[in-house]
DNA sequence: TGATATTGATAGGTATGCATACTATAAGCA
DNA sequence: TGCTTATAGTATGCATACCTATCAATATCA
């Protein structure tokens, strides 16, 4: 039990996969259509609303290219609206519907109490530690990712309001 | 910064984009054509040579399905090779190549080496602590997975040699 | 031994995740 | 204003990741 199965790359898709499963778990318990992705795009949605798309994606440290496609499969579940900017035509605004609100408010608290169980295996103070050293980690790493989370364009958002 | 920003399994989904993408711009330094899920797979054939595609997919807890797809590509860039096990026709025993050891041979430094990097934001104690409870939180949930690590194969295999 | 269950692998389908390239639009600047 | 650059989005292609279904081969047990 050495080499890659002790390597944080490694360990770190573990958790991932574990993750992605009890969040899909949830959801068929729920009786809900969602992955982890989705529900991430509709969670920002739900504090920044009527955004771009180039802007959800940079809010969550997604992929340019890869929005547009979690963004078609939310639209065509009814989840979400998407319309031109009226500033700017190159632009999508994206906004949920009343349906992905009441979809939120019936899976927001199931959801955080799941995020719970992926750290199951660990004590509530290890789990605080984990959770505190990972966003370090995060912040730290955040420019070596492909699709960087942009703070000044969420800090400019949350002042706008 | 709230919500999802702070949640375990979003945490956890940038710490792997990161580790991906630091892994990626590592193989372009090295001129290397291989991808985390390659490198994971080869490392463990260099310890458990010539075992079956299952087997494989269970020491590194891949899907069944997938790991097929992976042992294709590396087929094709010759790393590995795959014969019919002889006393089971239905599985495929998988192999390096001299190929494949010459290449793991190159990158196997650079690759714990940068390692290290996906958590250059945190101390040298803090990463061990990570490492730790990563570690500590992968066994726990190992079962919530949808391929789960087999420690009984990987145990009876270690056993045997 | 014969029916059943299990297992190894593949096939087809959906959903990320990202590279590259291309279109449309906007912004900046000489 | 005309040119250049930057940006928003899409399209295409490759590589996971996993589901369900299926086929083939083996194992199990009545």
């Amino acid at each position: 039990m050495h080499t890659i199965h002790s390597m944080p790359g490694h360990l770190i898709r573990r958790l991932n996969q574990i993750a992605a499963s009890l969040f899909q778990d949830l959801m068929v318990d729920l009786g809900e259509d969602l992955t982890p992705v989705q529900y991430a795009a509709m969670a920002i949605l739900a504090e920044e609303s009527d955004i771009d798309q180039a802007t959800l994606a940079a809010l969550i440290a997604y992929d340019r290219a890869t929005i547009g496609g979690v963004i078609d499969r939310l639209e065509a579940k009814g989840f979400v609206d998407r319309r031109i900017a009226p500033d700017d035509r190159r632009a999508r605004r994206v906004a949920l519907t009343a349906e992905g609100r009441a979809l939120l408010a019936r899976i927001d608290a199931p959801v955080a109490a799941m995020q719970e169980r992926i750290l199951s295996g660990l004590t509530e103070d290890e789990q605080t530690v984990f959770i505190a050293l990972a966003a370090k980690a995060t912040a730290a790493g955040n420019a070596s990712s492909r699709a960087p989370l942009d703070f000044e364009r969420l800090q400019s958002l949350r002042a706008r309001q």
